[in-house]
DNA sequence: ACGCCCGATACCCGCAAGGTATGCAACAGA
DNA sequence: TCTGTTGCATACCTTGCGGGTATCGGGCGT
């Protein structure tokens, strides 16, 4: 099969529409129908039912659709490791490491420190990135190895390794009536209905409906924590970044967060192995 | 980048010559050399190094190389899984299952009877292939699920489920000395001179070096056995499939053999979950 | 019933993929 | 060192296919 018939299938089932579609690849509907059609007979089996609208899948549309980005993130990330090798024999061997931007440095500050003392460390570019994208890097070749928290991340089709495991705490304004307490429980954060949950913007830019204040970065948040506007529960490393004015508590039942190296499987990087051993150390 | 253009640096980097990855992809040298160059130029580097004979891989050859038969698997894997989606849909749903060819089959037969009774289950084509198939076959989307002995067969890349463990046993001809043990010793069975280990066809047809005698199936291995000609050290499991001519030894320091079930990451299909279930409960 | 939306069809054009002929550089043998 | 052979690159031609425009036809809403 080639891979500009699944691009352009992949186009019209995420777009359920061909004229859509045939925008988005930059080129004009017809092509774009003729190609599918092609890549139909070529399988034997339709993709598309057209008889009613908008288009659906069918079963074996559904299947091409998630098999198909996969193959195609393989592709991009053949393509992307194969640039940054041959970076990495001229100008000296590198490797990425993704993580999520705001996330505890702590950690990971230790670790670069400890790996760039090892006798055949190589330079680690850090590449910052939103929530949940660090797997979508590992995946397409922008990134060798990240640092996740699952169950928060989905880890499925990687290798990983536990770094560390931490409780989560509660963010609350310095002089709540809770911050006296040596702990508290999830239930008893979510009730409190003078400080709702607060609304972080979706992929699209939206927000879901509700109480709580809509925020775009941490530092927001943690002013709206501290004019008793908002709480949030985070894993407990955040502490060593919060301000003076607002205090945290632990929450006794929340889920541990753990926090893993993931990389993708089968990749045979030296650096990746390195990184390994020196976080074995910590 | 285009699937092209990566098979047809693949069949270069494979048979490290234009002339014979030519004739493989069934073109002409000229315009293969041509589209190997433009792949270059678009990745800006170079992939192969042709100032001397044969020619050899970059750094950055290399790494595309081993990322882009992946990539190609996977579009394979694409078309295959959806081919057989399309069947799925219409002549009932059933998925493929990779076994080893010659392994036990008394787990995998209560596995398939306790899966068949179950209320939601499909019909599983059971797919017999050689050693170590099993897993391209997963890769490149012929089967759904395998049955795996790791650590004789490479896992990574694929989520998997222990569903037994066990240990091995000498298979030695009857009237052998060591057949009064109660047990024996690897080193025992290795150095048993008038026994020496038989030697399995290679991926291309030819035999290592050495004192065994070569073999192509299990009954004319058990044949050998049983003339005193060679010994075996096999799961004990294999057990129900031996002669009378020939005894079984358990081998103490043997390193138990485990059985998996694996399957592609993030695969959804509800047949594999089904499996799961039921062999948990075995 | 009418009009609109949207995918399919018909037809044309240009380019890039593939073929043939040949040049030129690298290894092997003397 | 010279020569023959092997093997990748270059030059040039041909053609099929990917893409564009114009238009048709069917489903759905009003």
């Amino acid at each position: 099969m080639d891979s500009r018939e699944l691009r352009y299938f992949v186009a019209v089932a995420e777009e359920m529409h061909f004229g859509r579609a045939a925008q988005r690849l930059g080129i004009a509907q017809p092509p774009l129908s003729r190609t599918i059609m092609q890549l139909e007979r070529r399988l034997g089996t339709p993709l598309l039912r057209r008889d009613s609208r908008p288009v659906t899948l069918t079963e074996a549309g559904v299947v091409l659709l998630h098999e198909g980005r996969a193959a195609l993130e393989a592709l991009e990330a053949a393509e992307h490791r194969a640039r940054r090798a041959a970076l990495a024999a001229t100008g000296g061997p590198r490797v990425t490491l993704a993580i999520k931007a705001g996330a505890s440095t702590e950690l990971l500050a230790k670790l670069l420190d400890a790996y760039a003392a090892e006798p055949d460390s190589v330079y680690v570019d850090v590449l910052l990135c939103g929530p949940g994208e660090q797997t979508r890097l590992l995946r397409n070749g922008h990134a060798d190895v990240a640092i996740l928290h699952p169950p928060i991340d989905d880890t499925t089709g990687f290798d990983t390794e536990e770094l560390a495991t931490e409780g989560q705490v509660a963010v609350l304004p310095a002089g709540h009536p809770l911050t006296t307490r040596t702990h508290v429980t999830a239930a008893e954060i979510a009730e409190l209905t003078d400080l709702p949950q607060p609304r972080w913007p979706r992929r699209d830019g939206t927000y879901a409906d509700g109480p709580g204040p809509e925020v775009q970065s941490h530092s927001q948040l943690l002013q709206l924590i501290a004019l008793n506007r908002t709480t949030v529960i985070a894993p407990e490393s955040c502490r060593s970044q919060l301000r003076t004015d607002v205090v945290a508590v632990p929450v006794i039942d929340a889920p541990r967060i753990t926090t893993v190296m993931a990389w993708p499987p089968r990749s045979r990087l030296r650096a990746v192995a390195g990184l390994l051993r020196t976080a074995a150390r910590l």
